[in-house]
RNA sequence: GCCCAGGUAGCUCAGUCGGUAGAGCAGGGGACUGAAAAUCCCCGUGUCGGCGGUUCGAUUCCGUCCCUGGGCA
């Protein structure tokens, strides 16, 4: 009897902060190794922004495919779940070819979910999702942890931020079953390969100048234009998509709430206070 | 040249009724399993512009000089 054995497919990661030449990277990979590029940044994900969140050129992409790049519009909701599902399609695709997955981004809890898997916490309907949003708004995050204290007195002490108790408090309602349950529970991996995890981890300095180099180049490309064309499709302000770097510092700047110059350092600083993040991200977790 | 304001942390500034000082931002470190480019936590000694004077003690009061704004000439 043959057992037939799975193929593990050989595949490559890259991480770091923006601005750290990941894309450039990832570009040499796959022309050496056949590759696929595949996007894991939460923000390129979506349409409508281009330029400001920094997606590959269409003579990049012309040269070698480019995967989850601009495929969601705005108007949606990505998560590391959808994001993880997406991927694993991708990856079956491949299962039979040749080519090798190039996984390429700074979207650090995307990175984990695809490397080690998530928790078997099932969909939280969205009317329990709305629910949990209301409390933290009309009735603040302190409440919302006070209710996760009733039943869950692990994650109401460990979680001190409030997208995080939002969570646990849906996860709850949803479920019956506190969110420290669900970690316990073995991950369910959608993604089985043979890693080559890179992380690029560039000098401060010298991130910090690309940081402001990057901006500048942005704004030279048309980026004021990419944020004027998103408000005039009037998104709900909490969209995921809203908080991009720079969207909002150029959103005010077209309000007329900020000079062009006050933009400008206000942005580059948002971009690299995000780089920092990124780097503690990828330095403990990656 | 004269008259006002100021000169305190890398920056913007608060404060000390005289007992050597603290916020925001920057910077650094950290957390983080389904909105993560999100959301949070921790870290503040610096000739308090220089030099004198008064005082047990001056960054604080006084004098003087220097510097930066603004006004008058």
């Amino acid at each position: 009897m043959l057992i037939r054995k799975k193929r593990i497919l050989d595949a490559i990661v890259i991480v770091g902060p923006t601005g750290s030449g990941k894309s450039a990277l990832a570009l040499k990979k796959a022309s050496e190794n056949n590759g696929v590029i595949i996007n894991a940044d939460s923000m390129q994900i979506y349409e409508n922004l281009s330029i400001i969140t920094a997606r590959p050129t269409l003579k990049d992409m012309n040269l070698i495919p480019h995967k989850l790049y601009g495929v969601l519009p705005g108007t949606e909701v990505c998560s590391a779940a959808r994001w993880l599902q997406m991927v694993a399609n991708e990856f079956s695709m491949l299962k039979d070819t040749d080519k090798t997955p190039i996984v390429v981004g700074g979207t650090g809890l995307y990175i984990k979910a695809l490397l080690e898997g998530l928790s078997p916490i099932p969909d939280i309907p969205p009317e329990i999702r709305d629910e949990a949003r209301n409390i933290a708004k009309e009735e603040g995050e302190q409440k919302l942890r006070a209710m996760i204290a009733a039943y869950d007195p692990i994650t109401a002490e460990k979680f001190n931020d409030k997208h995080r108790l939002i969570r646990a408090w849906e996860v709850f309602k949803a479920t019956g079953k506190p969110h420290s349950y669900w970690k316990k529970q073995k991950n369910i991996k959608l993604v089985e390969a043979n890693w080559e995890k890179i992380f690029i981890n560039p000098e401060r300095k010298d991130l910090y100048a690309k940081c402001d180099a990057r901006f500048l180049k942005m704004l030279d490309d048309g980026a004021v234009d990419e944020v004027k064309a998103l408000l005039k499709i009037n998104l709900n302000p909490d969209l995921p998509i809203t908080k991009a770097l720079g969207v909002p510092e150029i959103t005010a700047f077209i309000k007329g709430q900020i000079s062009y110059e006050t933009m400008i350092a206000k942005a580059q600083q948002a971009t690299r206070n995000y780089a920092k993040r990124q780097i503690t991200w990828f330095k403990h977790q990656f």
